[in-house]
DNA sequence: CTGTAATTTCAGAAATTAATGAAATTACAG
DNA sequence: CTGTAATTTCATTAATTTCTGAAATTACAG
């Protein structure tokens, strides 16, 4: 690894935690990431220091979030392993994974609350406050997966509006 | 707490480590989000079961993100705590903090980066790659920063949208 | 098929993070 | 001011998470 390389892969490691992801998986990830042909787990062993079943879990990892490509050579049985090429379709895979895991199981049982008989005036005000939550996470993550399923392009064009789409937004509605 | 508070308060302890948080910290935001009223310390030590120490550094952490508005009552001298009103508010600061604890390192650190001259053609992919991550961070958090500006009802609006906005970012710039 | 290279599993060790209780500090009611 | 209620700090303990090495399993080259 260059020390330019290495310094990428080491800041991924730091950032791990405040990302809900390890040290290692960070670190595998970035690697992978700037890397110019796809690796395969004893790459990482050796590149990152790491024990080969800690790379086999980080990659375990990593496949679990969609994140990897598989690559395989014929007459070699090793995997080889490299992200998408499109960092976008690494952006929206990303999205829907945390949509999925740390949004999703709230919604569900924010549902589930809501359905109950209010026992009391504060399960009432309870109720109400979950009821906001409720309604704004399932806007914002509609919204987020909605906007994920368009091209690149469009994407592209709707980020670099930025906040002047207010002024598209306030046209009358026959417009629109 | 009631059963049904009881309910979001486990929920929310529990999904805190995947949302970067500790499980004490998740309870007390969750137990003053559903509060009808403001609570001090001792309310959260009794009603959650932790000590007064553990108390005492989740609500630091919280104001730490700046989620929490501090209330005083006259002749008392303890510190009585509340969520935003708006969850709209809280949406935009949760946003805004984790731009800057999990975004911007990075993206400082991809600056630093790309500032320097490759070394090798591995270097040079490198950077490559980078570049495409600075972009697209930069794009998506920038927006992001512009989008939060908008009024709540603007940004209802533009949710509500969804990805019917491809047709508003379709027509002729002129018109737009 | 067979032998073995490659991967995965998993129990325990190591490292990290969270929570406590006692002591120190702060801040305000009287 | 003063006394004390309230909060904060911090060293220690507890809990959790991460990592390793050995053993088991898988899968494919020959």
């Amino acid at each position: 690894m260059t020390p330019l390389a290495a310094r990428f892969v080491h800041h991924f490691g730091e950032m791990g935690s405040r990302w809900g992801i390890n040290r290692t998986v960070g670190q595998i990830y970035a690697l992978l990431f700037v890397s110019p042909q796809p690796l395969c787990a004893d790459d990482l062993v050796e590149s990152l220091g790491i024990s080969r079943s800690n790379a086999s879990m980080g990659l375990k990892e990593l496949q679990g979030w969609n994140l990897l490509r598989t690559v395989r050579h014929p007459g070699n049985r090793r995997d080889y392993f490299q992200t998408p090429e499109d960092v976008w379709t690494i952006f929206k895979t990303l999205a829907d994974e945390r949509r999925r895991r740390e949004i999703a199981p709230t919604l569900s049982m924010l549902r589930d609350a809501l359905m109950e008989t209010p026992e009391s005036e504060a399960d009432r005000h309870a109720q109400e406050r979950m009821r906001e939550m409720s309604d704004l996470i399932e806007l914002v993550t509609d919204w987020f997966h909605e906007v994920n399923r368009l091209s690149p392009q469009t994407l592209e064009q709707l980020m670099r509006l930025g906040g002047r789409i207010s002024r598209l937004l306030n046209r009358k509605p026959a417009e629109v």
